[in-house]
RNA sequence: GCUGAUGUAGCUCAGCAGGUAGAGCACUUCCUUGGUAAGGAAGAGGUCACGGGUUCAAGUCCCGUCAUCAGCUCCA
């Protein structure tokens, strides 16, 4: 029998080698390491036999595929753990995620876990990791399994199995725990060296709020224990980052209850930070032959009628207000507006596309329990554009847009991620003939790929009036929210009536794009607030400068300075309290102004200032002139550091 | 919206066997004039989220509301 490895390799082994075999036979670091092995892409168990020749992957921690069969298998420990601490509990599910696990699990009458039940459960699971439990795989008849989990009473594993009559049913047992799974599972719980249950949350079996609510434990573990302070230390880091913390230290918004929950309000440095990101966009606009409009933040229902966004999307809009007697609505979009700017008057094919453009505010209904800092609100700003066009000039102008799209992300340094989301084929919900979509889908997977994007489909995800790309970032602590978006429109043309008159004299129709790089302001700040731990940029800070006199006899010259400065142009601020230069240093440091300025006898003497940046610390001295100069070239936005 | 947790000074938090509300930082005043991350002293500051209830007495116990957090569901 012939194995071949990734590399090209090949090698002899009997038929019936196990992928532990295999390990060992290469070598004796790999045996302790690997997790799992792939055989010919399925996932095996290193305990399963080999029965023909294969192309093999041996994976360990270090592979997502291997981390992902660790926790899968912490998942089935902590089950085991819990239900000798907690005889009688019933099991849901208890999948691996991209940062640990979680098990379902419906615990005994009376019994409630809080956080402080959670060192009990990770000692019982680092008790029963030591303990050598083998994983061990048992292929079992379908009614065997049901049978089985009706004597153990697990009603959730049997309606799992009512879902998975047709297939090849698997067992795993370890320890004293064994669980309906197809695997693949570690070979020993003693690879388990560290382990951190995370959170208690409840969640519904199923997803379904009609449904029993189950108690969810999340937890992490590794291989090494040294890898789990490590994880501690970075999460530790990135909930310092959480923008709803930053956002208070640094007095960039508050919500007041007052206002009301997701309604933010904007504090003069935060709502700077805002304009100045407005302020650059509108530069990119202009140039890319943009013109901008204004438009009211309600609007008669009936307009959402005719897009359709009433009543589809009832639910999450606020309810209607009545006025004389007509209904109106807080706009939950700006298209419609936009439309009826079009509809003003004819528009010749050879006036587009037409591109108009709005930082427009929508009131949308999120559910109370939504809300979340700036990445989920009420009222939120989108950077919104249409972009009125013909069907030729569709492709050109998607890709205009997916590139000032990725202007921004470029420029302020962000990763995303991107999605083509297209429709699911099985959903009523969309708007417009299925021909169309199918156009539409094409023509967007086919300018994606031109520009050469590394993106993933997702089902479902497009909105009902047409496929979107939507670039999507991760929070400082791991969860992901869609930023920018560029969406194909066949649908609002039709149901506003949007014509244009061809060069053959005859009325079209023209195509829509919606667009928004950014996305919404406030869902962009919060990231971009993470995104730079609040160490914003020169060009960005609030206060750029910050003026340090080392005692009173410089405040005269610190004055002057400042002077100068602020007629360049720059944002600055002078400390003349008779404080110590140290604690007055801490201060401007902890509010992370880019840079302090510190003038003491020598500085004046010198016409000169002492440079300390942010982050570096005491960068040495420069005369006024040459930090004039440098600090014209750091406030472009797309200044980037050599 | 659902489940659970939380809500005490501007901020971070202590007080929870019911018995007159605390600390550090910030703030004000005074002293200090100091060279690259916090000098000293004094002072001021709280309807303990809000509304009910139990009790001689409630920050503390009970109920409701609101908000925040975690998760679920949802997201044009």
């Amino acid at each position: 029998m012939i194995i071949t490895f990734p590399d090209g390799n090949k090698r002899e082994y009997s038929e019936g080698i196990t992928g532990l075999e295999i390990s060992q036979s290469l070598s004796q670091k790999l045996a302790k390491e690997a997790l799992g092995i792939f055989v010919n892409g399925v996932k095996y168990d290193l305990s399963r036999p080999i029965k023909q020749d294969a192309n093999v992957k041996i994976v360990t921690f270090d592979d997502d595929e291997g981390k992902e069969i660790f926790w899968h298998s912490s998942a089935h420990l902590m089950a085991e753990a819990v239900e000798q601490i907690y005889p009688g509990t019933k099991f849901g599910v208890g999948p691996a995620l991209e940062n640990g696990f979680y098990y379902d699990m419906d615990l005994p009458e009376g019994v409630k876990l809080t956080n402080e039940d959670l060192p009990k459960i990770e000692a019982k699971m680092l008790e029963l990791a030591q303990s050598n439990q083998v994983f061990e795989r048992v292929e079992i008849d379908w009614q065997d399994a049901v049978n089985y989990f009706k004597e153990d009473g697990d009603p959730y594993k049997i309606e799992l199995l009512e879902g998975l009559k047709d297939e090849e049913i698997t067992l795993y047992k370890q320890g004293t725990f064994t669980d309906l799974c197809r695997g693949t599972h570690i070979p020993n719980t003693n690879v388990i060296k560290a382990v951190k249950l995370l959170n208690i949350a409840g969640a519904y079996w199923k997803g379904d709020s009609e449904r029993n609510m189950l108690t969810r434990i999340y937890g992490i573990t590794f291989p090494k224990k040294q890898m789990l302070d490590d994880y501690l230390v970075m999460k530790e880091e990135a909930e310092k980052r959480d923008h709803r913390k930053l956002g208070k230290e640094l007095e960039l918004f508050m919500i007041s209850p007052n206002v009301g929950a997701g309604l933010p309000i904007w504090l003069p440095k935060g709502a700077f930070i805002r304009r100045k990101l407005e302020t650059f966009i509108k530069e990119e606009l202009i140039r890319r032959g943009y013109e901008e409009v204004i438009t009211p933040h309600i609007g008669n229902l009936n307009l959402y009628r005719t897009s359709g966004h009433y009543p589809y999307y009832a639910d999450s809009q606020f309810d209607p207000i009545k006025v004389e007697d007509e209904e109106y609505l807080l706009k939950p979009m700006n298209c419609p507006h936009h439309h009826q700017i079009y509809l003003l008057k004819p528009h010749s094919y050879r006036e587009l596309p037409i591109r108009l453009a709005e930082f427009g505010t929508v009131y949308r209904y999120e559910q109370s329990g939504e809300l979340n800092g700036l990445t989920r609100v009420r009222g939120f700003t989108q950077d919104d554009a249409h972009i009125y066009c013909t069907h030729d000039q569709l492709k050109s102008e998607i890709h205009n847009a997916i590139e000032l799209t990725q202007l921004v992300f470029k420029t302020f340094g962000m990763p995303v991620s991107t999605r083509l989301s297209f429709r699911d084929e099985n959903s009523s919900k969309y708007a417009g003939d299925p021909e169309m979509w199918d156009n539409a889908e094409r023509e967007l997977t086919e300018i994606a790929d031109e520009m050469g994007l590394d993106y993933f489909i997702g089902k479902g995800e497009a909105s009902f009036y047409g496929p979107k790309i939507d670039f999507i970032v991760k929070d400082a602590i791991g969860r992901k929210w869609q930023l920018g978006t560029v969406q194909v429109d066949y649908v609002m043309p039709e149901r506003f009536g949007l014509e244009y008159i061809g060069a053959d004299n005859q009325k079209h129709r023209p195509v829509i794009i919606h667009r928004a790089p950014f996305g919404s302001m406030e869902r962009f700040m919060s990231i971009l607030i993470e995104h730079y731990a609040g160490n914003f940029p020169f060009w960005l800070a609030p206060t750029q400068v910050k003026i340090l006199p080392i005692s009173d006899k410089q405040f005269e010259y610190a004055n002057k300075v400042s002077e100068i400065l602020k007629q360049a142009g720059f944002r600055v601020e002078v400390d003349l309290r008779s404080e110590k230069i140290g604690r007055k240093i801490a201060e401007s440091e902890q509010a992370k102004i880019p840079v302090s300025l510190i003038i003491g006898q020598k500085e004046m003497d010198a016409d000169s200032v002492s440079v300390r940046i942010h982050g570096k610390g005491d960068t040495g001295s420069k005369t006024i002139t040459e930090i004039v100069e440098m600090f014209k070239k750091w406030d472009d936005p797309y200044f980037k550091e050599e």
